[in-house]
DNA sequence: GGGCTATCTGCTCATTTGGGCGCCATGCGC
DNA sequence: GCGCATGGCGCCCAAATGAGCAGATAGCCC
C-alpha cells in the first residue's frame, strides 16, 4: 500500500488523501497537545514510532503543521532576538514602531518608557542598586514605572533642563524610588559646567557626594544615547554653536552619560569629560547589567557607535533602530 | 531574582514582563523551528536545560505558543479523531456540512462523494478487490473518481431504479474500473425481487454469477446506510405499504446492503434476506476493510444502529452525523 | 521568631527520540 | 527483461528528554 503512496504521489508535493491528513491531524494532536509519546502513537495507529517521527517531521516542512508564537503585539520577537545574538547582549526589547507616524517621534519614546518599566520590574531586585541617567527616554520610563522591587535608585548624571518638560528631570529617580519603597539619590546639579574645576567642586557637594559615590555601588544602569543634533542631545543642546561644530568636526556622533564618541565607539573630545557631573566609562564597565535606551531611527547610528564601546550587555530599542542595527 | 519572580508574580496568571516573553519566542523559535536541542538552548541561554523545558511546557500551558494544525477547511479533524476513538475504526473521516443549508442533502452528499472518493484513491491498492454497493451515496462517489489503483471492481448489489436519475445505477462501478484500468463486475439485476425462489435464480444468472462469486474476494467494501423513510432507503422505496409499516413495527429503523436493522444493530424481518441480491453480513464480516458512507442527519440514527452491526472499520459522514454518533 | 508551606531549582535514572545504516520493493532506462 | 537508482521502512545506538525527588529559599501564619 506504502508503494502505491509513492507511486500516487509522483512528483514532490505528494498530494494527500483525506486519511492521510487526517490521520496526521490526530497524530499531531496526540503528540504536541496530549503530551502522548510517539511510541504510544505509533502503538494506537498500529505503525512504527519512526513513521510516526517522520510524519510529524514532513507535517511541519510541508506547513501542515505550524508553531505560532503569540506575544504581545508591540513586542518584536524576531528581531529582539537578532539583536541579543548579534550582539551578545544579555537583554534586548525590540518593540514595534510605526516609522511612517510623522509626529510620532515622542510617541515612540514613551513606548520605549512603557517597555523599559517592564524590563526593569522584571529584573531588578531587592538587591540591587538601580541607576538611572537623564535623558528624555528616562523621563519617559518614570510614569510607566509601576512595579519594582525594593531597590535604591542613583541617579547617574547631573540634569540640564532647556525645555519646559524638563523641569521635572529628576522625576525618574524619585519616581522608580517611590515605586520601589526604596532610598533615592537624585543629582540636583547641571550636566555640563563651565569648567573642569567646577565639576570637581560640586561633585564633592552634599547631596551630590551622596549619589556620585554610589556609582561604584551600582548594579543595573539604564543609560541613554544621544545623537549629535539639536533635541537628539543633553550635552549638544548645552553647548554653544563653535563647540558643537568642534566636536562635529572631530567625529562626535554619539554622546553617551556626557561622553561624546565617534561612528567607531571612541571617545572623542575627552576634555569635555572634565566638565561634566556624570558617571564615567570605568565606573559603567563595572557594573553587571548596563542597559542601553535608543528610540527613533535619528538616533540609529549613535546607538551603533554606543554598542561598539561594550558598555553595554542590554538593550531596549524599537524596530527602526533595530534594523539599522542588524542590517 | 528568581525569587522576586515569584513576588511580583503574585497569583496563577502570572504577569511576566517583556524579557521572559522575548526569551521565551526566541527558545521556541530555536526548539520548534531550528530544531536545535534543548541543552544546546541551555547553554546559549545560560540556564538548565530542566528551565528550557518548564519555560517551554508553562508557554503552551498558557497559549504563549500555539500549535495550529492547518487541514482543508472541508476536513473535520476532531471529529473524525473522535469518531475513529470511539468506535474503534481504522478509517474515519468527518467532513462539515451546512446543516442549516435548507434543500442542501443533495449537496452534502456531493461532498461525501468527493471525499470518499478521495479516500479511496488513498487506500485502495493494486492487489485490492474493490466492492460498491449501490446508493445515491455511491452515485455522488463516481463521478468524483480521478484516481484508483488498477483493482478489480465488483458490484456488491443489485439495483431498483425508482428515480430517474437511478438510470445510471451501475454507473460507479463501470466509472471505478475505468478510472483504475481495472476489471469490472457489475450486477444488472433488482435488489428487491419478489421471493426468494426468484433471487436465487437470479443469483445464478450469467454476468450476475461473476459479480456474486467474488463477494468472497472483495478485501476492501463501500457500503451505504439507509433509514427507514422515503428516499432514506432504496428498499424501503421498493415495497409496498404494507410491507413498510409491517417492518416499522418490528423496529426496523435501518437498511444495511438490503438487510433490515433495528435500533441495536439486530437484523429484522430475516426472510427479506431470501429476496434480495446483495453481499450478505456474513461475507462482509470477512471483508478486511469495510467502509460506511452516511450522510445527512435524517440517517444519523440509522448509522448508529449500523455501527452496531460491528461490520465496519470505516466511516466517512458528515458533521451533523458525528456529533450524533457523538453524543 | 519559628515552623510550615509553596515554589523553584537541579539532579538521577528510565524512557524517548533521532541520525545514520542497511534492506527491500518499485520504477526506470537500457 | 535486467541491473540501477530511488525512496520508504525499520533497526541500532547514542543523545536528548521527562518524571519524580530532595534541597533550598522566601513568604506566611501564629
Amino acid at each position: 500500500m506504502s508503494t502505491r503512496d509513492k507511486a500516487r504521489a509522483g512528483a514532490r508535493p505528494h498530494h494527500a488523501g483525506p486519511e492521510e491528513l487526517v490521520q496526521t491531524a490526530a497524530m499531531a494532536r496526540r503528540f504536541y497537545l496530549d503530551g502522548k509519546s510517539k511510541i504510544e502513537i505509533a502503538e494506537e495507529f498500529g505503525i512504527s514510532r519512526f513513521k510516526v517521527a517522520r510524519t510529524l517531521e514532513t507535517a511541519i516542512r510541508d506547513g501542515l503543521i505550524r508553531l505560532e508564537i503569540r506575544l504581545p503585539p508591540e513586542l518584536d520577537a524576531e528581531r529582539s532576538d537578532a539583536l541579543r545574538t548579534r550582539y551578545g547582549l544579555s537583554h534586548a526589547i525590540v518593540f514595534t514602531s510605526q516609522v511612517q507616524d510623522p509626529g510620532g517621534a515622542a510617541l515612540v519614546t514613551r513606548r520605549l518608557g512603557a517597555v523599559a518599566a517592564g524590563l526593569l520590574a522584571e529584573i531588578v531586585t531587592e538587591d540591587d542598586v538601580l541607576g538611572l541617567i537623564w535623558g528624555p527616554e528616562i523621563e519617559a520610563l518614570g510614569p510607566e514605572l509601576t512595579t519594582l522591587a525594593r531597590c535604591t535608585v542613583v541617579q547617574l548624571c547631573g540634569v540640564t533642563p532647556l525645555r519646559p518638560v524638563d523641569a521635572n528631570a529628576v522625576e525618574a529617580v524619585r519616581r522608580a524610588a517611590a515605586v520601589s519603597r526604596g532610598v533615592a539619590y537624585p543629582i540636583y546639579a547641571p550636566l555640563l559646567l563651565p569648567d573642569g574645576a567646577t565639576a570637581r567642586m560640586l561633585r564633592r557637594q552634599p547631596g551630590i557626594v551622596e549619589a556620585v559615590g554610589r556609582f561604584s555601588q551600582v548594579t543595573k544602569a539604564v543609560i541613554t544615547v544621544g545623537a549629535w543634533g539639536p533635541e537628539l542631545s543633553t550635552i549638544y543642546d548645552a553647548l554653544s554653536d563653535a563647540e558643537r561644530e568642534n566636536y562635529r568636526s572631530q567625529g562626535a556622533c554619539a554622546e553617551v552619560s556626557g561622553h561624546l564618541l565617534d561612528g567607531e565607539g571612541r571617545i572623542v573630545a575627552p576634555e569635555l569629560t572634565e566638565r561634566i557631573i556624570a558617571i564615567s566609562f570605568e565606573e559603567l564597565r563595572r557594573v553587571p547589567d548596563v542597559i542601553l535606551l535608543a528610540d527613533g531611527s535619528q538616533r540609529a547610528a549613535a546607538t551603533a557607535a554606543a554598542l561598539k564601546t561594550g558598555l553595554f550587555n542590554g538593550i531596549v530599542t524599537d524596530t527602526g533602530v533595530a534594523e539599522y542595527l542588524l542590517a
